[in-house]
RNA sequence: CGGGGUAUAGCGAAGCCCGGUUAUCGCGCCUGCUUUGGGAGCAGGAGAUCGCAGGUUCGAAUCCUGCUACCCCGACCA
């Protein structure tokens, strides 16, 4: 079973498609861009799942779920929102199939149409607030703090697995406020939660910021985004909060009274993080071998191979490797032993390097003779030898060197190819030929914006929040500005 | 949704232009033996309504029409 990759450097978005196939994460299906998650890649996303699931449930939220179908009436009644999505939707006509006149097969019954269409959510503020307004009429009845795992449909014209499917899975959380100050710091806390997660345990550095106005979510009052660079340089963009303000309460039309016995509208924001993730995790960290795995998100931790010639050196290295699975699983990892007879060594190493398993240990008679185990690390393909005695330390310690790895070659790579541009030349340059991260001045509209898009692909991914205030002059248009903010070529 | 390309066994391809035996090759799969410290070797075997639906023809993988899916480029987007 030869699994040659394309290399990243011959065809990078090539080298991304086989990867995702043949590291087993997912594969088209038949409806059109909408893919199968495999059991591998799922298992990630249940990493990745739990963890956030976490830290929400810390944060004082709760899950619920809301339904599937929106009536086509809610989408409307927030203006900026069903523009926003109104090209994108799938939408439910008719609930009974009939037997085909000529025999073959069945089709709609056209007297079984609905009274109003239903459209399979694309997002569920609507759906969400709808009901918010029957729970909501004190302020003792706030703050809401709901959070839904979903899946969503927008019906994109061009997908890739994990980056852009038709069908995504996601979370979705909902808030609802009394002031617009616990609002705003809600989007806030919840970004943060997004980049600590994303930087501790995806390993993927980013840089927070605000979306412009052009970039907003339809119906927002503001977006925050976190953004990371993937191996090519362009931007991903992997999660997004919002503050809402009152747009949706006053499109449901969801008041409560105030302490001071004031009927006001309630203050909203939203927020998530989808299956792409998985996406951001491939491009920011994997090579030519295959996925590169940060230990806090792999399925598996340590994957066990014997080498053996005799079925009775086997037996004697199954016994050793019993005891040191045990040891190294006491440490909280999950261990995996290969055990199979119908693959040798070098393909079993091949295929859990292709897996991305952050660590392998080989098993071998000298290595029973000697009392020790062959190491080998997944981030920079480096062996070594250690005796078996301690081999749960020397994993622990291991795996914890290879995540602040990952995350530091990430970090090293998006510090080498951001650059501070002043001059239009340069930043046409670097769009056009080297890619990467442009901090550049901009005059702050939207019509430089749109015309740097046109010109370069290259889009304002945020206005980060951490930019030290400077005067410059916009990079397009050469009108006064008081910060950079963040360019580049986007997925 | 616009332009271009592709679809032949589980995977990757040849054959198609110029229609004519039983559709070819590599990998994988199955059986047996030998192997096992970086994707094993030999021998035998199974596996294909040639993407789907029509049409032309004595005869279609091959020619024509329609549809579907995938890939690349654009517009849109998490």
């Amino acid at each position: 079973m030869a699994k040659e990759l394309t290399k990243r450097d011959e065809n990078y978005s090539q080298w991304y498609n086989d990867l995702v196939v043949k590291a087993d994460l997912a594969e088209n299906s038949a409806v059109r861009g909408s893919m199968v998650i495999k059991p591998y890649g799922y298992a990630i996303w249940e990493k990745i799942q739990g963890q956030l699931d976490k830290m929400f449930k810390e944060t004082g939220h709760v899950n619920a779920y809301f339904p599937l179908f929106i009536p086509k009436s809610f989408f409307s009644k927030e203006a900026s929102h069903v523009e926003g999505f109104a090209k994108e939707c799938a939408i439910v006509t008719h609930y009974r199939l009939i037997n085909a006149e000529n025999g073959k097969g069945v089709v709609v019954d056209e007297t079984a149409k609905l009274e109003e269409e239903l459209i399979v959510r694309p997002t569920s503020e609507t759906i969400i607030w709808n009901s918010y307004k029957n729970w909501i009429q004190s302020y003792r009845d706030l703050p809401i703090l709901i959070n839904q795992w979903a899946n969503v449909v927008r019906w994109e014209m061009r997908t890739r697995l994990f980056l852009r499917t038709a069908e995504f899975l996601w979370q979705e959380g909902h808030t609802a406020h009394a002031t617009k100050e616990e609002a705003q710091d809600e989007a806030m806390k919840m970004l943060n939660v997004y980049v600590d997660f994303v930087e501790n345990y995806l390993a993927i550095p980013s840089i927070k910021g605000d979306k412009t106005e052009n970039e907003r979510f339809a119906g927002a009052l503001n977006t925050y985004t976190f953004e990371s660079m993937m191996q090519d340089g362009k931007a991903l963009q992997a999660g997004t909060s919002h503050f809402l303000g009152q747009n949706f309460a006053k499109a449901f039309d969801v008041k409560f009274t105030s302490k001071e016995g004031k009927e006001e509208y309630v203050w909203a924001t939203s927020w998530g993080v989808t299956t792409r993730l998985i996406g951001a995790l491939i491009m920011a960290h994997s090579d030519d071998n295959g996925l590169v795995l940060p230990p806090k998100i792999a399925p598996i931790h340590v994957v066990i191979v014997p080498i053996y010639n005799k079925e009775e050196q086997l037996r004697k290295i199954s016994e050793k490797v019993t005891e040191i699975k045990r040891k190294i699983e006491s440490k909280g990892y999950t261990v995996k032993y290969d055990g199979r007879d119908t693959y040798k060594p070098g393909w079993k190493f091949a295929e859990h390097e292709l897996k991305g398993v952050p660590v392998r240990l080989a098993i071998g008679p000298r290595d029973l003779e000697n009392g020790t185990v062959e190491v080998a690390r997944r981030d920079t393909l480096q062996k070594s030898t250690h005796t078996s005695e301690n081999i749960d330390e020397v994993i622990d310690k291991l795996l914890n060197e290879i995540q602040e790895n990952i995350y530091k070659k990430a970090l090293d790579f998006r510090d080498k190819n951001t650059y501070h541009v002043d001059s239009w030349e340069e930043f046409q340059d670097i769009m056009n030929n080297k890619g990467g991260f442009v901090m550049a001045h901009w005059d702050g509209t939207t019509e430089t914006e749109l015309k740097i898009k046109e010109e370069t692909k290259a889009t304002i991914r945020c206005i980060p929040f951490d930019a030290k205030p400077e005067t410059g002059k916009c990079i397009y248009s050469g009108k006064p500005s008081k910060q950079r903010v963040l360019f580049a070529i986007a997925y």
